[in-house]
DNA sequence: CATGAATGAGTATTCATTCAT
DNA sequence: AATGAATGAATACTCATTCAT
């Protein structure tokens, strides 16, 4: 994610040597796991380091304080989710509609289930911290593959496409993230995912059928007041 | 909000006389500032108590811990927005579907926003809080309230209808604070929020077409399986 | 007992009424309950007071301050402790030496062992409380009680009587405590029980040989120098 | 003392290097100042630590809290105490029976009396202190020294050795504490402490006669049956 | 007199960060 | 570079005591 962090909260040192890159790994995952076993609030600087199998002055080699080694263990989460989104939307270019549709929110539903404690823990971590700068950039990234992706369809055509993708993403990040964090029976969950599928379907379709009849009610012409 | 919280959140005492009632309002008042002027992990009981102008001890008096505080807080704050969306619903029984979903989406998206680094700071105190017990009943509460409006309206009928109710409550509240918290330009949060009746409309109507149609991909027929 | 205690561990008022007397008495009594059940360390004015039935306050007309309270409390236990010694040592006159030792040692370890984890917390709450007069008083009155018990026998005639009565104090009561803390096996403790006995007696016996046979190692003759 | 002490005592790391080692030992020095100056109940870590010259959190670095740090403490004294009795006990293999007692007695006595308020100071810290299992350690080596002692005497040769030596203990260290805490004046001590000296010569003399002479009433008869 | 709410100094314990080795 | 001992400010929570009602 090449987002430039606040000043503050920049990693140390990039990791230049092999040795490096993995001591920083190891650091992230010993992280998540202080994060699963003790939480946000017991999440020590020398619980992880400990856990890292590293002295705490090391683990202050590559993060200058805590706050940047969430920043960037937040910034790990969010680049990985969005490698792998835009490759569900690379891979469902051409697909129809409601393919694409329905690959989004099983994508980004599984990216969030899969390992759900560690999901929760991010976000638990993320508290606070002044991580504006990642949300966006993932934003953006996720902006620009679902447009590609969608423009690659036949049939959308859409004046304000920026409207239709930005209104798309938010009911699909947000509604996932909703009925995610709500800890709902996980056969009601899936029934929900579905029915936001055909919701969302049913929306982006209208948009188009709006487009093409002209219809003063319809999102194009809104967009043209 | 009448649920019983986790024993370990109850607060102390419940106020009996109208001085104590005034100490906890203030208290809670307090509290709010704080964690609006220190943020979630500078808010210590001291500074609290201080700001509410009493002794730490009268807090404790009230308050066994500190979670318990944040627990109370969080429940008069959702108990609020639940009175509040009630009467956003009772007030639209017998609408039409739009003026329903609209009279929806709106109501939440003000609640959230009139006070917006409020629900910020709220929802920052409640991570690693155990309250999933509130976020139940206030669900429930919404449940409720959007059911017995939405089968005042002449026309929705379908068989699933709280199928209907979950998925419209997700995408809702999960949108609303999806795009709440991006801290979009407003003007865009807007056209988003008027895409979301949109697409929420669409989507009610389409259930109901579903049923009056028996059509195979319908929510309904589907869930006559 | 008739000491005048420190002047700042004083009770605060006389109970001349009935009902303070049994007010007293009851504060007492949840006094030991809160002792044994939170040790000493958690006795708190409240807890005592919540347990008595009577409001903190209340409790503070009756003792200024929680070291009279627990001055007061170790006054009553060592003044009832006294009394049943003395009935003992009363019971015992004109009997043999032997019964006299027996009584004194067995009397004195039932009075501990009766309630024993009461006779541990009084013993916890006394820790760093100023009552070297009370332990004065109480060692006066076994010292008068059991003088008189020994002179009636009719054998004992040594001329240092206080320091033998002394020596037997002593070693009764803290071997006694000595067993008792330590929480040996009660057979154990019986046995060790009989065998003081013994070694008192055969002490008396040779105190009174030593006197009557003028040898040169006793402890008359010792004492004569 | 190689007891395991309860697992929540322990003290946190073992010193390692010198240094460490020092500090402990500082910590410990300090610790017994401030109970002597402010007593156990005003002994709070703020101020051992910095008494001893140390941070508080250097001093939970060594001790994982102030019931560890007291209970280390303890177990060092009666580690050096133990030590120190059975050194005596060794100086006076083959000795007589009478120098033997007298050896016992007068060491133990003055281990406690030369510096009487440190000795008091340890007894209160003591207090609500789960030390049983040091209480019991020290007994057994006290047993096994005495035991030694006794058993290199020419004429003792009784059966019940481990009762003998149970009582003669229990009176040793029970009278030596009670003569200590009522803090006599110090020629009535010394008096006292040749009474029991003598008291015990005659006990044990005693249950070597009834052996000899197998009187039925003898130790060492009552425990053949 | 009785009550119990209010007080606030006091205390154990944690933890991010530094820096001598 | 790596280490991990040392630091000490910060913080949650307690409890003896007072005093307005």
């Amino acid at each position: 994610m090449d987002v430039s962090p606040p000043r503050h909260l920049k990693a140390r040192k990039m990791p230049r040597q092999a040795r490096s890159a993995s001591t920083i790994d190891t650091i992230f995952e010993a992280t998540i796991q202080v994060l699963l076993k003790s939480g946000t609030h017991r999440l020590t600087t020398t619980r992880v380091a400990e856990r890292a199998g590293v002295s705490v002055g090391t683990m202050y080699q590559y993060f200058p304080h805590k706050q940047a080694l969430l920043y960037a263990l937040n910034e790990r989460y969010l680049d990985r989710l969005a490698e792998r989104m835009e490759k569900v939307c690379l891979d469902h270019h051409g697909k129809s509609i409601p393919d694409m549709i329905a690959a989004l929110v099983t994508g980004y539903w599984e990216a969030k289930t899969e390992r759900s404690e560690v999901t929760r823990a991010l976000y638990s971590s993320a508290v606070e911290l002044d991580n504006e700068a990642l949300i966006d950039a993932f934003a953006r990234r996720m902006d620009a593959a679902t447009g590609a992706m969608l423009e690659s369809a036949p049939i959308v055509n859409c004046a304000d496409i920026h409207l239709v993708k930005a209104t798309l993403l938010s009911v699909i990040f947000g509604t996932v993230r909703n009925v995610f964090e709500r800890k709902l029976p996980a056969h009601e969950q899936v029934a929900i995912r579905e029915q936001v599928i055909r919701m969302c379907v049913g929306y982006l379709s209208s948009a188009d059928d709006d487009r093409s009849k002209n219809s003063g009610s319809s999102l194009c012409a809104a967009e043209r007041t």
